[in-house]
DNA sequence: GGTCGTCCTGGTCGGTTGTCCAAGTCAAGT
DNA sequence: ACTTGACTTGGACAACCGACCAGGACGACC
């Protein structure tokens, strides 16, 4: 096979692992199998990664990093609430209902990470990404459609990722998508009634929201 | 060791596979480790069981059996909607914030189930008993606050069965309880804004709801 | 008290896993 | 051409896994 500088080599065993782990689940994620998709010899792991934990670390974070540059990808213009959180929570949910396997990885990597504690920092950061990545989304949506939050935006992003993960493991399980697309809009139309219309100023920074002044947010 | 019936040493053995699995992981729940839980030698689990996986099988149907009964147990008098919702709500996370370990493995067993053929009706016998179970919750704040639903409550039931999820998910990994009940609450007052009071007869047995009239409940 | 079916024991087997290592291969620098 | 260092190879190892089995121990029933 072609000699790759390590670093290479270390990239193209992680994208092996996402693979093989998408496919078929984690468990079977072995260093042989990984090795074998990546098409390189079994010593080659432990050339690249000192432990399988380490490549399975790797692994996590190339997934965060993806879904954090995933969910930003697609910004619509200037619109009114009902259009943008509709399309934003239609393209979410798109985005996951074609990617099956990755899906179902991320929650095995999280109950993994809470058990497991040589992976103890995975699931911390893999949430701390997808708050932090949705409540970017919903700074879009507030210069998008000029509204503010009646709650603290942490809580809002936190009900969000909540919510869609919940849909998610019902779908995962009974593997119906449209009851899962429906009820995320229904959500949709519950997160509307938290947003107060923020008139003036063409960027406002922070603080548009109404009642609620203890702002507890680090 | 002393004898016993094979009924009741598969009772026990499940138990013990309910208890290292849920302390260390459903990885951990080696034949092994179960044997040595139960303090029976190794060869018993092949004559109780004829797979390891008719054992967590076994197991996995003694878990949904039990939160099907637990959620059936506290059954509050005639209230107003807000105290018997709020009521529910806190009962309810306060059963799941007592039992970290339990709750993790339910997750575990239903990735497990969506990833093994083997396990493939646990995930999904295990959500169809959450769903019912929930719905027999909110048939009983029907009759406790004398209300319907403005959707088919099927759909609430799994709205509900997705946000606790989605919340214990957040609270399994971050540890923030308090964060996890303030959001299950916000849900429950979310939940109010789905009722409307019916005033007569002591029993409504159907369509206690208003509007939707396509109800597709099988 | 002897017999028979039920239950228990502990070792063994083949297979898989993560990890390691001695040797081999290749490209670049002198 | 030769050396040096980076990269690769494939086998070996101990540990662990689920499954299996020959035999021992116990209690009930005739």
């Amino acid at each position: 096979m072609n000699r790759l500088p390590v670093a290479e080599r270390r990239e193209q065993l992680i994208e092996a692992a996402l693979a093989v782990a998408s496919r078929d689940g984690i468990d079977a994620a072995t260093v042989r199998a990984i090795a074998a998709e990546a098409g390189v010899s079994l010593g080659v792991v432990h050339y690249c990664f000192q432990d399988k934990d380490e490549l399975l670390r790797a692994m996590a974070h190339a997934i965060t990093s993806q879904n954090l540059a995933r969910s930003l990808g697609d910004l619509p213009e200037r619109a009114d609430l009902d259009t943008v959180v509709d399309g934003v929570i239609d393209a979410l949910w798109t985005g996951i209902s074609e990617s099956r396997g990755p899906q179902l990885l991320s929650y095995e990597l999280t109950t993994s990470s809470l058990r497991h504690a040589e992976l103890n920092q995975v699931a911390i950061e893999q949430y701390r990404g997808q708050w932090s990545a949705v409540e970017q989304v919903l700074e879009l949506i507030e210069r998008t459609a000029q509204v503010g939050w009646t709650i603290p935006r942490s809580l809002v992003a936190r009900a969000v990722v909540a919510v869609i993960d919940g849909y998610s493991l019902a779908w995962l399980v009974d593997g119906d998508g449209e009851q899962a697309r429906a009820g995320l809009q229904g959500f949709g139309q519950f997160l509307k009634t938290l947003t107060v219309p923020v008139a003036l100023e063409p960027d406002v920074d922070e603080r548009a929201a109404v009642g609620a002044p203890d702002g507890a947010t680090a």
